[in-house]
DNA sequence: TTCCTTTTTGCAATGAGTTGCAAATACTTG
DNA sequence: CAAGTATTTGCAACTCATTGCAAAAAGGAA
C-alpha cells in the first residue's frame, strides 16, 4: 500500500523537514495497532530515540493530522491517531464499561451526514468519529442479537 | 416549571447535605444562560461566596450531573452545564469557525439511534449530544439555503 | 564543505481539570 | 441544644496538554 517512503515524500513535497523525530514517530505510528493514545507513542519513541520530548510527540501528530497521513479520533476526552487509509474509512462505537471499541461502517452517518448539509447547511466533522454508549456484552440484561456488520479491537488503555 | 425548591429535594432525597456551595451553584445555574462553561460557573458563584473554590464547583457540578439536576455538554474540549429540562431534549451543531451553537431536534438522531441498538446491540450516549462542524454561515462559498428548525445562540466563552 | 536562513526542538512555564487529605461542617440522635 | 459521625470543603499537589522562547539543526546556496 503505502509505504514508508511514499509517507516521508508528502512531508517533503509540503516543505517540512524531516527530522529524526518526525521518522521515529511516523514508523512508530505506521508500525502500531489502531489508534494509538499519544503517551503509548510517546513511549515507542522514546525507545528508539531517548532525548524524544513529550511536546514534541504532540506537535508531530498534530503536523501529520495537517497533512492528512494520520488520522485524529477523540474517544473518552484523550486523543488517539492510526495511520490514514483512505480506502477503509470508518467511524466507532466505543464502550463506556468495557472500553472496546466497535467499527462502524461510514453508511451508519451517511443520512445523518446529509440532512444536516441539506436542512441546515451545517457540515460536520464526521471523517472518523467515535460515539460512547455501552455495548452488548456490557448491556444489563443482555438481551438482543447482534448484527453482522462490527469489528471489535480493544484498547489497551484506559479511557475515563 | 421545577422551582428551586423541588430541585433541592432531590438532593435531599439522595442523602446529600444542602452545603451553601452546593445552595449557590444550583442558583447560578438555574438563573444563568445556556451552557455555562465551569469558570463561568465559578466566577458567579464566587460573587456570591467569595471562599468558593474550583474544585468544589467541579465537584458540585459533577454531583448535579449524576443526580439528574444538570446537564452536560462537552463542547470543544470543555464541558458545559445547563439545568435539565426534560420536556425540552436536544442536541447542538457547533460551529468549529464561529463557535455559533445551533439547537438540533432530538428527531435527526432517533434513527442513528434505533440502528446502532437494533443491528449492534449499541446503546449510543445520545441524550445531549454535540457535533462540530462548519455552519452555513461559515461556509467557504455561501450556497445552500437553510430549512427551518435550528435555533442559534452564541458561545461567550472561547472554544478551541 | 561551509555558511546562512528558517524551521524545529527541548525545556520550562502555564492552564484546565482531578485527587488526597486534614480541617470544617451538615445532619442525626439524645 | 450539644455531641457524635459521616460528608464535604479548601488547599496543595498532581496529570495531561499546550505554548513561548532560546538553542539546535535541517535544507539550500555558494
Ligand atoms: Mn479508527
Ligand atoms: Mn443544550
Ligand atoms: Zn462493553
Ligand atoms: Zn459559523
Amino acid at each position: 500500500m503505502t509505504s514508508y517512503e511514499q509517507l516521508l515524500q508528502v512531508l517533503r513535497d509540503e516543505g517540512h523537514r524531516l527530522t529524526p523525530q518526525r521518522l521515529i514517530v511516523l514508523r512508530v505510528v505506521a508500525e502500531g495497532r489502531q489508534h494509538m493514545g499519544v503517551d503509548e507513542v510517546f513511549r515507542e519513541a522514546q525507545s528508539a530515540y531517548p532525548f524524544m520530548d513529550l511536546a514534541t510527540v504532540y506537535r508531530t501528530l498534530r503536523l501529520f493530522k495537517q497533512v492528512g497521513l494520520v488520522t485524529e479520533v477523540a474517544i473518552g476526552d484523550r486523543l488517539h491517531y492510526e495511520l490514514t487509509h483512505p480506502e477503509d474509512r470508518h467511524h466507532h462505537m466505543v464502550c463506556r464499561v468495557c472500553h472496546g471499541a466497535f467499527n462502524l461502517s461510514p453508511h451508519y452517518l451517511e443520512e445523518f451526514n446529509r440532512t444536516l448539509v441539506n436542512e441546515f447547511g451545517f457540515v460536520p466533522d464526521l471523517d472518523h468519529f467515535a460515539i460512547t454508549g455501552v455495548c452488548v456484552n456490557c448491556r444489563p440484561e443482555s438481551s438482543g442479537e447482534v448484527g453482522i456488520g462490527s469489528e471489535e479491537f480493544t484498547l489497551n488503555e484506559d479511557v475515563p
